[in-house]
RNA sequence: GGUGACGUGACCGAGCGGCUAGGUAGAGGUCUGCAAAACCUCCUACGGCGGUUCGAAUCCGCCCGUCACCUCCA
């Protein structure tokens, strides 16, 4: 590989070669999901495309400690401060534990995620089992004169601490004096705050709220819970410390959810901007708009992969969502069409043939290579080192597809003229075969996935062996019963028809 | 209203000053009992109007259009 990998930093607004606070350790947080839905197609992208990053620094030989969270406090209903929390409001609908709620999502949103091919991270924080480190955030934040507290919350003093000359606003651009000519003054609760720019770091809960603890804030024993961007703060701390290598998340976290984070850490510690880099991916949209309720074109992602969704003409597997969302650099939005997935599946079954192509790829018995092979070689290698440079580049997968369909081109015609094996050395061959499989499986994460059902094809085996049978044909009868009894599958035949059984023995 | 991003061939989607990705769809061919796959060839585009430059999809200006954030949101 010639060049390192580079990686846009939305705190720089520019690509820099990536170079960890201390190598080989790698830390890396990802924002995860709120679990009081199901997640969405949206809610995929970030998880894939940081599953393609932590893998691809893994095969950089990195140490990485990746971290995902899961959101299960209860953030409110309303956009305003007040009313009940999303999770505790379906509790009370279902009649179950807010943790049951919460338990599930969690729980359906981690099955998605492996569908997807996505690793479990390496560690899964809720922001529920983290108040205790939650609270003691707030409270040095308060310690360090950046947080006050009013009827029992505390809010996060963003004059403060932009009098301190810490810069709230730096990661999405925002002038603090034009969010305030923008502020809307009609929210609710903000005679709490002494700014309308000031945040939650904690909210005293009343008792419509069935998510809260025990709270040390305010002069009477009260219960409360967490500010909506507390727990990412806490939590990356905890487990990456207060400075770390890489956070991410979609765009439209950057503001004002990582703006906070990084305000609340640097309330903290200082300085420091929490992460190094900060990473977001953009948005997905469907026929070109953006997924909403309201414009009837929200994708959940069981709908996706069971097509039961108005917008989508059929089902569409895991690995052809996963493709799908490869084939777009990660700071491009990128749009869900029937069309688009349709050929995303074409493509990722095009490379999939091409895996299975590798072993094959040998040259003919008796034939030797040649003398020469030195310009074979080089241009095997050049479509090789190809693969990297995308991956490179801000991790455009985009174009690592691009070059590893350049390469695969260049094997199918290897294996359609197995004698033309002779022109290129084993070594460079070998090399070629290897880069194609571990950026594929490995750093891509695409596997295969079996279109055809195992019982089907059983199925169609005791076809042939039926007509076999009728044929009289014996020995072609004693060869499917003894190749199926290798894969422990008897056959059952009966006066009703033929059948099959898990052999026992 | 403020801030930011984007408009690429039939569709998706890279590229972001000269060498003009890739996938899907389409056309022709090789191969083939038929077909599929694969390979070869073809279809060569950058919203509009100006400007900068020897040269612009790529830089600048204006216009049109789309999207996102500013409020929970991946």
């Amino acid at each position: 590989m010639s060049q390192p990998l580079s990686l846009y930093n939305t705190l720089t607004r520019q690509k820099a070669p990536f170079e960890p606070l201390n190598a080989p350790f790698v830390g890396v947080y990802l924002c995860g999901p709120t679990v009081y839905s199901e997640a969405h197609v949206g809610n995929a992208r970030g998880p894939v495309v940081f599953d393609v990053l932590t893998r691809y620094l893994r095969y950089l030989e990195y140490k990485v400690r990746y971290v995902r969270n899961i959101t299960d406090v209860g953030h409110l209903v309303d956009d305003a401060d007040e009313g009940e929390d999303k999770i505790g409001r379906i509790a009370r609908a279902r009649q179950v534990e807010p943790m049951e709620v919460a338990e599930g999502y969690t729980n359906l949103y981690q099955d998605h995620m492996v569908a997807l091919g996505c690793l479990p991270p390496d560690i899964t924080p809720r922001a529920s089992g983290h108040i205790i480190e939650q609270i003691e955030m707030v409270q040095q934040i308060m310690a360090n004169g950046f947080a006050y507290e009013s009827n029992g919350s505390v809010y996060f003093d963003v004059p403060a601490y932009n009098a301190a000359g810490r810069a709230y606003g730096k990661l999405s651009n925002r002038v603090v004096e034009e969010l305030l000519a923008g502020s809307r003054d009609n929210l609710t609760g903000q005679d709490e705050k002494r700014s309308p720019l000031d945040f939650a770091l904690w909210k005293r809960a009343d008792e419509r709220h069935l998510m809260r603890w025990p709270s040390p804030f305010g002069e009477a024993p009260g219960e409360g819970f967490p500010g909506w961007h507390l727990e990412c703060s806490a939590m990356s701390r905890k487990y990456l410390g207060a400075e770390f290598d890489i956070h991410g998340g979609g765009l439209d976290l950057m503001f004002p959810h990582h703006e906070c984070e990084i305000a609340q850490s640097q309330a903290c510690e200082h300085p420091t901007n929490e992460a190094r880099v900060w990473m977001h991916n953009n948005m997905i949209t469907v026929n070109g708009q953006k997924m909403s309720k309201s414009a009837g074109n929200f994708i959940t992602v069981s709908q996706l992969f069971s097509g039961e969704n108005e917008v989508l003409a059929q089902a569409y597997s895991p690995m052809t969502t996963r493709f799908f969302l490869l084939q777009a650099h990660y700071r491009s939005p990128v749009d869900i069409t029937d069309e688009g997935m349709q050929g995303a599946g074409k493509g990722y079954r095009k490379i999939m043939n091409g895996l299975r192509l590798l072993p094959k790829l040998q040259l003919p018995e008796g034939t030797g290579v040649a003398v020469d092979t030195s310009a074979a070689d080089a241009e095997l290698r050049k479509l090789a080192d190809d693969c990297f440079v995308g991956l490179n580049d801000d991790l455009n997968t985009a174009r690592t597809l691009a070059s590893l369909f350049n390469l695969l081109r260049k094997l199918n015609g290897y294996a359609a003229k197995p004698d033309t094996l002779a022109q290129v050395s084993p070594e460079a061959l070998a090399e070629a075969t290897a880069t194609y499989r571990t950026l594929v499986q490995d750093v891509l994460g695409l596997r295969d996935e079996p279109r055809a059902r195992a019982e089907d094809l059983l199925g169609l085996t005791l076809h042939f062996y039926q007509e076999a049978k009728a044929a009289k044909d014996y020995g072609k009868v004693d060869e499917i019963r003894a190749a199926l009894k290798q894969q422990g599958i008897v056959v059952k035949d009966s006066k009703t028809g033929v059948d099959w059984a898990y052999s026992e023995e």
